[in-house]
DNA sequence: TAAAAAATCAGGGGATACCCTTAGAGCAGT
DNA sequence: ACTGCTCTAAGGGTATCCCCTGATTTTTTA
């Protein structure tokens, strides 16, 4: 069983170098080598590549958008985005609209073979430092629990409640204590924690983990 | 260089599985066994343990609080939270109130040797499982996102100026459209995402990843 | 090209949130 | 006993949100 490979990077060394790591390999062959969005969107049918190593950041079109249109109009196509970047909203956003893996560009043969299995096989790749990166934002820093610890239980227990949506009465029966006590609570709240309205408070709650 | 255990569960059939588990390793001493949260609180000083492994559902104290208490009078002991719970939010918390390391009580040996190896070389130890879950939430998942796409462009762009805490009024200066506009985006997201209020929006909305 | 969905705007009214200020009661630490 | 913090509560006002209904224009999709 071979493994069909096209590549859209826009810096012909890249382009070069991933050719080369897998030249060597006898299951893969590479069928497409594209430097440009749209050259990849007039040639990726005809190619038909099993998997498509998509550079992020090209001169004519949005990696996302292009990653979006790619997979709606090419069904079975796998896409593994490479990037230098690792911001996490920018992960995020790729594995979002489509694609089926992440890699940094210093990526190793092996890793981009563990890749290439992985995706065919409908799991995501994720590179171990990317996964990490996710992981630890995503359970939020310990710097920033200093904010959220100046609650008092009180203030916790109506922060809980608006987050479940309730109103200022409806708190205020929840907790057995008058609307005007949830209002200086959720105003104090608010002032601890730098927001300006209830959403703001749920987002620092939830960006910190309290939820 | 022996490792001293203790362990904290209520039930006594796992306190003694994880004694079995770990009496034929010779590195490991188990020095402590509790079966609540303030037997464990009592006697951690005395037993003086490297490691705790800290069932969260005990009968007497919540095992975050417990967790945090732990932490602050014992500043080198590392603890893994072991439990049946696989919530994101609550591993989550778990980790932010100071836990090392969280494990499902279906752990095996080996594991479970890697888990102390990790905590004490001041890493932080996830069963393999928990972090995929952690992952796919941080990512937003799939499944979820039928929810969130059938949000058009300018909804999305309502939301994100919601998420910023802005009033209607700066949202409609900010996208040029009346603020009558931005009440109707607002109320056509809520349906969508199920939501009540604003609060719920910005729920939604960061549970999936799209903030 | 017709039909459906999205984006725009609006009126009006009730509900709720937001803001500022003040203040007593209870409790813990110095 | 004094200080500081928490929890409680209120008055009074303004701004904003929430909700329903209805309508026009543009864009997308079938």
């Amino acid at each position: 069983m071979i493994t069909k490979i096209a590549i859209t990077d826009d810096h012909q060394m890249v382009l070069k170098g991933i050719e080369t790591m897998l030249s060597e390999t006898q299951e893969i062959n590479i069928v497409g080598l594209y430097n440009s969005g749209s050259q990849t969107l007039d040639n990726i049918k005809s190619d038909n590549p099993d998997i498509l190593l998509l550079d992020i950041n090209l001169p004519d079109i949005n990696g996302i958008d292009l990653c979006k249109q790619l997979k709606a109009t090419n069904k079975n196509l796998k896409i593994i985005a490479i990037s230098n970047y690792d911001e996490v909203s920018f992960i995020k956003r790729m594995l979002n609209n489509g694609a089926d893996g992440y890699l940094l560009k210093n990526t190793e043969r092996l890793e981009l073979l563990s890749a290439f299995k992985a995706v065919l096989n409908d799991e995501q790749y994720l590179q171990r430092d990317i996964e990490k990166k996710l992981l630890s934002q995503s359970i939020g820093k310990k710097t920033s629990n200093s904010l959220l610890v100046k609650l008092t239980r009180r203030e916790k227990e109506v922060l809980e409640a608006i987050a479940e949506e309730l109103t200022t009465q409806e708190i205020s029966e929840k907790l057995f204590i008058s609307p005007k006590t949830v209002e200086t609570h959720r105003m104090n709240i608010m002032s601890k924690l730098g927001a300006k309205n209830s959403v703001g408070i749920i987002k620092t709650a939830m960006e910190n983990g309290l939820l």
